[in-house]
DNA sequence: ATCCAGGTTAGC
DNA sequence: CTAACCTGGATG
């Protein structure tokens, strides 16, 4: 609290506000404070302001009211603001702090940090009330149009085409990351009448208007007291501590949330509470509800409007409790007392595009900012906060620079239930069927009509959408790649298209190879071949396929679920997305149809993430007294992480992975990050990822941290320029260099990293 | 990001 | 020859 408010108040005329603007630009800039008009207080830290930028007008943040002018600003050319917006911050100190921070680790602007942090307020500053939607006009569309359309117009058949898949009206944001296209093939449609513009009133909320009974604690096992003991012993002492609750599925990690959001409450604190994206149901936020009262649910179907005002109840301590995705990390509550982040070693905890933050992070960091207690909760954490965890664990890149965090086991299952036996089916040994492609090995196929015949219901995963994910050619042996990437195409049957699916380009299906003009033929296992397959051999099942291609409309997920749920679909065939929470007692069979396909990810989590996702879609099966079965079909079975899992070793594969890490400096034992450059000239991107290596390498040396020649000794490794795993991408040529070091000589480097990330086709991606 | 100026290449 | 396209620099 002890900000730069002082200067503010009696300050001399002509002052110097420094706002940060949502730019690539790493830098603020200083405006002229306007003399103060009507009683109106001048702005403070944490307040939005319009500004004059080059041409246009922007809309940024104060973040400095010091009344200086950076040297070297001439002065005539500062500019007054032209509007506050704010009265009062939207922001806390803490909050503007940690942007800030956040900014530093990702090499972003402050203001971008800023943006992520107040989506909608930043950018507009009248926020929509509707969302904007299109459907396909009912009757219009007839074969001739169709066809038509097919040979002469391409872009807009395909839009036409998701349309219709869609059903119904589709929001137009989701139109656009589901397509790749653009705006301007829905406009040519509309113009021919075929689809038609709207926009929804308001969001149909799941959340909302559900009564929800307020219900009583269950009584607690020993070790969720030992665990809620701990987290109000922090609580009541009002200092910083992170705690990780390490509790296998089923082991009530989410009493001991509610325990700790209560404790809080009772104190006058406040809560935040993150899960992935994917588990944020009604079901999810109704257990908050029950116990907590009315909570902010922030996710992405709220309209401008309706965040807005959820921002508004919570800045003014009206709501208490915030659930939601990662974004909600940095709802604006006052006097917060605890943060939890859910399925900690989630990766949709990480941002892709700036600021690349990771919430787990910057939630352990807001944490300390607040003097919070912060609860990372999972039964596979992720191997950063598990060595976090080991007192013993010497070595790690945090290690010194935060404090301790305190493990918390649940070792048990609360309803005494046990852990579900998996068994694998080593596909090398099954005999290959004749021109087909073994979707399930008779071990599966047995298991599945077992189950189907005592009317249980099962769940087959498969992390491959579309029909096949490639054509080899039989002449070269290559495979059919698209135009634009250096990626194979896949086969999407629905669409009878090839589908690219990096950067959602469709093809025409090809006749022959592109390279030879060879033969081709369909290699490998999607969805939808396997969910061809399986009600082939089980014609009498129903079924239900949930992938991106099947889940177009938001409601969809729920409906399938639902469906799901009533016992209306017997086998439910998926991608991630049937992986991760789902909780159906009465699913005794679940199915991984190829277990490897996370490892072949050329990347040091690879392991990581297959122990994670068969652990996770294993706790689907037996979650009542029926117990459960989940059969692990692979071409790998001796790897380790899948050995790991079927004996359910976290704590044996943790352990083994964390030697292979330190052994190679990945984190926890150094940060990683990968700069990626891309140009469309290749002899442009390979000069200038030369020029970054070697400024980065002159750098390291000059601090001390490279020696030459290279060795692996002191403390920063550069690796590259390479070839990344996709070379081409949207037509862009790719190189990569890889940094890695510890925390103290990655600052060293700091500086040159920063003036890299400025610079055109460049990206720097903390992994 | 976005705008603009200046230079280069593609096309008529 | 102009137009389209790319690139580098600046934005207070």
């Amino acid at each position: 609290m002890v900000v730069q408010q002082g200067s503010l108040f009696g300050a001399p005329e002509g002052r110097y506000v420094q706002v940060a603007l949502d730019t690539p630009v790493r830098r603020e800039f200083s405006y002229l404070l306007p003399p103060q008009q009507d009683g109106r207080e001048d702005p403070v830290p944490g307040c939005r302001v319009r500004v004059p930028f080059g041409s246009r007008s922007a809309i940024g943040v104060v973040v400095g009211v010091d009344g200086e002018l950076p040297s070297g600003v001439d002065p005539h050319r500062v500019r007054p603001i032209t509007e506050v917006l704010d009265e009062q911050p939207l922001l806390t100190p803490a909050l503007l702090r940690l942007a800030r921070q956040m900014a530093e680790d990702t090499f972003c602007s402050w203001g971008r940090a800023l943006a992520a942090m107040l989506p909608l307020a930043l950018r507009h500053d009248r926020p929509r009330r509707t969302i904007p939607v299109v459907e396909v006009e009912a009757d219009a569309v007839t074969e001739d149009i169709r066809s038509e359309l097919e040979n002469k117009q391409p872009k807009q058949a395909r839009a036409l085409a998701v349309l219709e898949q869609a059903g119904g009206p589709m929001e137009m944001r989701e139109f656009y990351n589901r397509t790749g296209l653009s705006r301007s093939p829905l406009t040519s449609l509309e113009k021919k009448g075929l689809v038609r513009f709207g926009r929804k009133q308001e969001f149909i909320d799941p959340f909302a208007g559900r009564e929800v009974a307020r219900d009583q604690p269950p009584q607690l096992v020993p070790e969720q007291q030992a665990a809620v003991d701990a987290v109000r012993e922090a609580l009541a002492a009002e200092v910083h501590q992170d705690f990780l609750l390490f509790g296998i599925t089923g082991s009530g990690k989410t009493e001991v949330y509610l325990h700790a959001l209560e404790t809080a409450l009772a104190a006058g604190r406040g809560g935040i509470v993150l899960v992935p994206e994917i588990a944020l149901t009604p079901q999810t936020v109704a257990r908050f509800r029950a116990r907590c009262g009315d909570v902010a649910v922030l996710h992405s179907g709220l309209t401008d409007a309706e965040r807005h005002d959820q921002w508004r109840a919570i800045r003014e301590g009206r709501l208490r409790v915030v659930v939601g995705a990662r974004s909600a990390l940095f709802a604006p509550m006052p006097n917060l007392g605890v943060i939890v982040v859910d399925e900690e070693h989630e990766s949709s905890f990480k941002q892709e595009t700036a600021p690349r933050y990771h919430a787990r992070e910057i939630a352990r960091e807001r944490a300390r900012l607040e003097g919070a207690v912060c609860i990372l909760g999972s039964a596979t954490p992720s191997l950063e906060s598990w060595a976090a965890a080991q007192p013993q664990q010497a070595g790690t890149a945090e290690e010194g620079s935060r404090t301790p965090m305190r493990l918390l086991p649940l070792r048990e299952r609360v309803g005494g239930g046990r852990l579900p036996h998996i068994e694998v089916v080593d596909l090398r040994e099954q005999k290959p069927e004749k021109g087909h492609w073994m979707v399930m090995a008779p071990p599966l196929q047995q298991a599945l009509a077992e189950t189907l015949a005592r009317k249980e219901r099962a769940i087959l995963f498969l992390n491959q959408r579309g029909f096949a994910p490639a054509w080899h050619c039989r002449t070269c042996g290559g495979s059919v790649h698209c135009p634009t990437c250096d990626v194979a195409l896949t086969y999407h049957r629905w669409r009878k298209k090839a589908l690219c699916h990096y950067c959602m380009r469709e093809e025409p299906p090809p006749a022959v190879c592109t390279h030879c003009r060879g033969k081709v033929e369909l290699v490998g296992i999607g969805t939808e071949r396997a969910e061809e397959s399986v009600q082939h051999l089980f014609p009498n099942a129903r079924m239900a396929r949930m992938d991106r291609d099947t889940m177009l409309r938001r409601e969809s997920y729920e409906e399938v679920l639902d469906a799901f749920g009533r016992g209306d679909i017997d086998i439910l065939l998926g991608t991630q997305m049937v992986a991760k929470g789902l909780d159906f007692p009465e699913v005794t069979l679940v199915g991984v149809l190829n277990a490897d396909t996370a490892l072949h990810h050329p990347d040091f989590r690879a392991s990581e993430r297959c122990f994670n996702l068969i652990s996770q879609v294993a706790g689907r099966a037996g979650r009542s007294s029926r117990g459960g079965r989940v059969v692990v079909q692979s071409w790998m079975p001796e790897h380790a992480a899948i050995t790991a899992a079927v004996r359910h070793d976290y704590i044996g594969f943790a352990a083994k992975e964390l030697e292979e890490r330190r052994l190679f400096r990945f984190p926890p034992f150094g940060q990683v990050l990968r700069l990626t450059l891309e140009s469309q000239d290749r002899a442009r991107v390979e000069a200038m990822s030369l020029e970054i290596a070697t400024a980065l390498r002159d750098a390291g040396h000059d601090a001390g941290f490279l020696s030459r020649p290279p060795s692996m000794n002191d403390g920063l490794i550069i690796l590259g320029p390479s070839l990344p795993p996709v070379e081409k991408l949207r037509g862009r040529i790719r190189r990569q260099i890889m940094v890695k070091g510890s925390r103290r000589a990655l600052q060293a480097i700091h500086g040159v990293l920063g003036t890299a990330s400025e610079r055109q086709g460049v990206t720097i991606d903390p992994l």
